[in-house]
Parts: structure tokens; C-alpha cells; sequence
DNA sequence: CTGTTAGTGTTGCATTTGCAACTTTTTTGA
DNA sequence: TCAAAAAAGTTGCAAATGCAACACTAACAG
């Protein structure tokens, strides 16, 4: 996986921290980011904890749009903060470092091997994040309800290497995340337990055949 | 909008392209990219025509992932095509220059100012590129087809200023778009002109109030 | 330890959706 | 210019989905 420090030492990462005019801040579980942060142009650095960039209905329907770990980078800028329905929670205790967009592209040591280096480790998270972007995409224009589970399940499997693994979700969530009611969603996974394609239980997952 | 040429001089530009061993190819109307290209690792920008990168269900069932336009870039790595169900396809006669993604990083010219801009052009296409997949995405997961057509309809309506416009799409790509029936699709958009919430003909949409 | 909250699991029912099968209209290219 | 193909438009119907309203269990905080 891409980190956005890849092979650059200590110092020089103290050094573009400080260029960058980086801000660490601790956000405590279930807070919202956006009370504390402009809207406006910031990339966001999870060092530790876990972030969901949210949406909420005018119905009251949550529908979760990332769902960030450890190491994932988060911009306020493609993000669509600007629609009142979005929202950033913090999901546990979580420290992020935030670092203006502009500034990314405007340092003054551009000719650093450490910058370089920092460009092109932020190109290829940018490329992950399109790449994953599409996997959701994928998932969500699958039709019906089993399709979305099946696909998501499957890719789940696929980046375990298992066919048995820990759901990043709840069953509450994942509803959230595929966008499909929840009801309606246990019911099929009732349908794919009886037709032995799942085994679920207490968060473990097994994909059968 | 951001261009990955911007700010670079033709002769820079010239020699950037020959150090990136960049390849023009053209395409035939209806044809597909994939058998005349590696899926590797790849950056397409779009000269001029327009692609569809389309996935077709076991049973049938079109969806357009992405709608390419003239200036646009997609990248063969980021997006899903070592899945058998997809595809590229150029929609109109189409000339399309590609570089290998790997090239990109690893530029013998990293210190001058052409390749500082080339990169810095690059993020900002990847930004935009993630913004339109988090519009995408925020019309994927409204629940109902009325909500997907007015969520299309309302972005379109702000990206071009106005409330009156032509759609990027005929009606039947729009349904496959959208990911739903276009049937169903067709039932709702009458709804919506007997609710006077749009009016529509030969491709022109307009919103009302 | 226990009351409260969050998450799981289920069901009935109305509504929406997808599918199949058409007709009509428009576009296209030989 | 005209036949064929593509797109638009429509409908009935079965199936899937969302919604509301539950009961039950697990987790959590005071």
C-alpha cells in the first residue's frame, strides 16, 4: 500500500511537515471533523484511528461515502463538503495532520529529492483512491441488493487472500455503505445463508465454494 | 478546468512527450481500446472524440463507468479492467495519446521546470477526477430513480450555469449511466414533466422553478 | 451490577423497480 | 431515398425493495 512518507527519513520528513505548515489535531470518537476545520482546501493524513465521510438524507437515511483507516488520506477539496448532507465523523479517537492543498503544489523547496519524492508518493495514493472509488462504483451499480453483497464480499475476499474474514463493518453500516435498506438487507442475507453461498456470524464472514 | 498540458510551452511539451515515449494512436468509431492496447499501465488523454469505459453483466445489462470527453485522462491501472465484464470503447472516431503511468514517476529531466508542472498538472487532474467520482458516487447511492434523474439533472444544471441544457447523453445511456431500467427510467421522467419539475425534448432538459 | 443504548434479526405491506414485449419515431448509411 | 438500425416511448406483471414496527441480544457507561 502507498504511504504518502514512502522513503523519506525522519529529518526530512520533519522538514516538509514544517514547510507544509502541517497541523496535527486529536478528534475524539463520534465528533464531527467539520466543526473544527474549514471546508475549504485541506488534505487530511489518519494517523491513527478511524474517519467516515458521511451522508445524511433529508429523510434521516445515513449513507456512509468513505470509510477511512490508518494511513488514508482524505481531501475537503474533492470531497462534497459543500452539500449540507455531508458530514466527517470521527468514528474512534483519531489524530489526523492536515496540510493545505495549495501549499502542496507551492513549496519552496521544489527541487528537494524529499519533495519529489513526497509528489510522487501523493500521486500514487491519488491513483488508489481512483482505484478504489471505481471498486465502490462498481459495487453500487450492481442492480439488485444480493449482487452489491456478493460483489463487495467478494472483493473483500479477494484483498484478505481468504475466503474467512473480519467485516471492516457492522451490518448497521454496511447497509449504510452499499446504500440499500437495511431490512431488505438482512433478508438476503438470509437468502445467501440458506442457499449456502455465506456463512456470517458476530462479524466473520465465509464465502462457501 | 484543469489541462495536463497547462502552463508548458510546445517545445517543452515536445520534448516531455518523447521522454515519456508517448504513443498517438487513433480509433474507429465503435471500437473497442482493449484489443489494441496492454491493460496494464497506462494514462490515456483524450486528443479529441469521446470514450466509454462500459461494463456488460453476464445477463446483458450495460452500465457506462466512465463518460470521456475531449482533455480527459483515464488510466488503465486505476480502473477495473482486469474485470473480463469490462471495456473501453471509443464512442466517436477518437485520437488518444498514452504514456506509461511508470514512465511518469520515473522521468530522467526530474529537476526541470516542465516536468515540476507536468506533475503538478497530473495531481490536479487526479483531484478532479476523484471530485467526479464523489459526484458519481453521491448520485449512485440516492435510493430512488426520481432522486438519481433530479441529483444528474441538478449537477449538470450547476456545471453549466444554467437551467436550461443539453444532456451529455441520449436516454438510453443516461439509464445505463444511472445504473437503472430504462423503463423505469422513462415512467419517472414522465412523472417529473406531469409534476412540472422538468421539461424535456430532443436532448434538451430544462428544469423548472 | 444494571439500566440504557446500539446492533441484530424478523415480518407485513405498499410501492417501486426490473423485465419482457411491444409500437412509434428518429437517425443513419448504403 | 429508403430500408434498417437505433432510440424513444409505453404497458402489464412479477419480483424486489423500502418502510414501519416490532422483539431480542450484545455492548457499554455510570
Amino acid at each position: 500500500m502507498a504511504s504518502i512518507f514512502k522513503e523519506i527519513g525522519t529529518k526530512d520528513k520533519e522538514k516538509l511537515l514544517k514547510e507544509l505548515e502541517a497541523i496535527k489535531m486529536f478528534f475524539n470518537k463520534n465528533s464531527s471533523l467539520l466543526e473544527r476545520i474549514s471546508k475549504s482546501n485541506l488534505i487530511g493524513i489518519l494517523k491513527f484511528g478511524s474517519v467516515q465521510i458521511i451522508r445524511t438524507d433529508y429523510n434521516g437515511n445515513v449513507i456512509i461515502i468513505s470509510d477511512l483507516r490508518e494511513g488514508d488520506i482524505f481531501s475537503t477539496k474533492f470531497s462534497l463538503l459543500d452539500n449540507a448532507e455531508y458530514d466527517i465523523i470521527a468514528k474512534e479517537d483519531s489524530e489526523i495532520i492536515f496540510i493545505d492543498y495549495d501549499y502542496i503544489l507551492n513549496i519552496n523547496q521544489k527541487k528537494s529529492i524529499y519533495y519529489q519524492k513526497f509528489l510522487i508518493n501523493f500521486i500514487n495514493i491519488m491513483g488508489e483512491m481512483i482505484y478504489y472509488q471505481n471498486k465502490r462504483i462498481n459495487v453500487l451499480t450492481r442492480k439488485t441488493t444480493r449482487e452489491k453483497l456478493l460483489e463487495y464480499f467478494y472483493n473483500e475476499s479477494r484483498k484478505r487472500y481468504s475466503k474467512t474474514f473480519k467485516l471492516d463493518f457492522n451490518l448497521t453500516e454496511l447497509a449504510e455503505y452499499l446504500s440499500i435498506d437495511r431490512a431488505a438487507m438482512m433478508r438476503e442475507i438470509k437468502h445467501l445463508k440458506e442457499d449456502k453461498i455465506i456463512e456470517i456470524s458476530n462479524g466473520k464472514l465465509t464465502m462457501l465454494n
